[in-house]
DNA sequence: AATTGTTTTAAACATTCGTTTATTCCACGC
DNA sequence: GCGTGGAATAAACGAATGTTTAAAACAATT
């Protein structure tokens, strides 16, 4: 074995700057150089770069998905058929979300990430992901349903997006948005304080009330 | 004059592709050829590529700014010193962003560029619009400010960021999501309505309760 | 009609990209 | 020791990119 495995060195180097620059400008030859890897191993070793850029969501995903879908048993054999509080339900995903990068201290990457799988082209990542990690969703939303009887359908599906909206953007954009925190409030936040100061907001959005329907259809 | 001018033809087609695409995954070949355009014309208009992006910025943003100190002088002549209430704030702010490109119905295009200014790398985007329009997010934070004293400093300024994130992440992921909610709800949903659905929980994550301070501090 | 300055055009240029090839290296089993 | 097979390497390939060049076309002025 090389000193450390190939295949993880290009994984670790290529997330980083994936996450700094986004996928289309970040080279084959940028990953492997500062990997200290040759230009081909990724092909050799991933086949091609589509495939490396799926490899390294599902390094973060994989676990995610198993863990949150055990938190989630948990939950449910807990509560025995009776909803599971819309509080609990987000502080179990907040939770997960937060374990599964612990361990490589690489939660800020695994959030722009997420971001970036949401906003960058890439028609294939979306692809993947929907086919791999689409269920996870699907029963977290269906668990959403069933805290929030009061909410219609379609209100529920499109502030579940609002509150997507407002974490992915927040934590993905924050090395920039921190810059500017630090500077002008002196007050450096970490992710895990950001996540505090989420939290009533994300609440608070879910349960706001509803819009009165004037306008209702327009162009 | 050309059927219709050059430069115009540029601008038209390039914001398309740009909000479709991205920046680095649409080429000036692409967009000339789209345009009808000799290849060269986009470097012999503007410059460089990086130039073009932020003229097509500049074409939605310039009317923007000016519409929006306009109706923000408008707001504090009327308020004579005492604070504007943040729903004002907002919904003025609101129609701005609406009315600004509904001329060209590109209502969809421009909320997808904003989107892409915050997430792509693009630096020379971000330096150019903080630089050119750095004044008018100073001034509306300012007035947010009066308009919500028991927000402490760091608060309230992440709380804005939190409901940039959710329009702009909203509105620039539209057409994904409501592929979704077509299919899912079966109700077909414009951008306007989108933002009314949007107004209530602004409001109430602007409005929810402190966080409380345990973890204050955290690594 | 000739001249001027601007715009358009086709072609080429120099890089950079992802991928492939052919070779070398190296550990392991016989 | 020898051969075998997976991994690493250097080099090249073909395609695509942004940009530049130099000539042609055009419009307006005198």
């Amino acid at each position: 074995m090389a000193q450390t495995d190939t295949v993880t060195r290009i994984l670790d180097t290529a997330e980083v700057l994936f996450a700094e620059r986004g996928f289309a400008e970040t080279s084959l030859r940028t990953i492997t150089s500062k990997a200290k890897v040759n230009l081909a191993a990724v092909n050799y070793h991933f086949g091609s770069k589509k495939a490396l850029i799926q490899a390294v969501f599902a390094r973060y995903l994989d676990p995610f998905s198993e863990r949150f879908h055990q938190a989630l048993d948990e939950l449910e054999a807990q509560y025995r058929g009776e909803a599971i509080p819309l509080e609990v339900l987000l502080e179990t995903l907040a939770r997960t979300v937060l374990e599964v990068p612990a361990e490589r201290n690489s939660l800020k990457v695994f959030m722009r990430l997420l971001g970036l799988a949401y906003t960058q082209a890439q028609g294939h990542l979306r692809r993947y992901i929907q086919e791999h990690y689409g269920n996870v969703f699907s029963r977290f939303s269906d668990l959403v349903r069933r805290a929030t009887p009061e909410l219609p359908e379609a209100e529920r599906f499109w502030r579940l997006h609002f509150m997507l909206g407002t974490v992915i953007f927040t934590l993905s954009g924050l090395d920039a948005l921190r810059d500017i925190a630090d500077k002008d409030y002196h007050e450096h936040v970490s992710v895990r304080d950001l996540i505090r100061r989420l939290r009533p907001v994300v609440v608070a959005g879910m349960q706001a009330p509803l819009p009165d329907d004037a306008l209702k259809v327009a162009g």
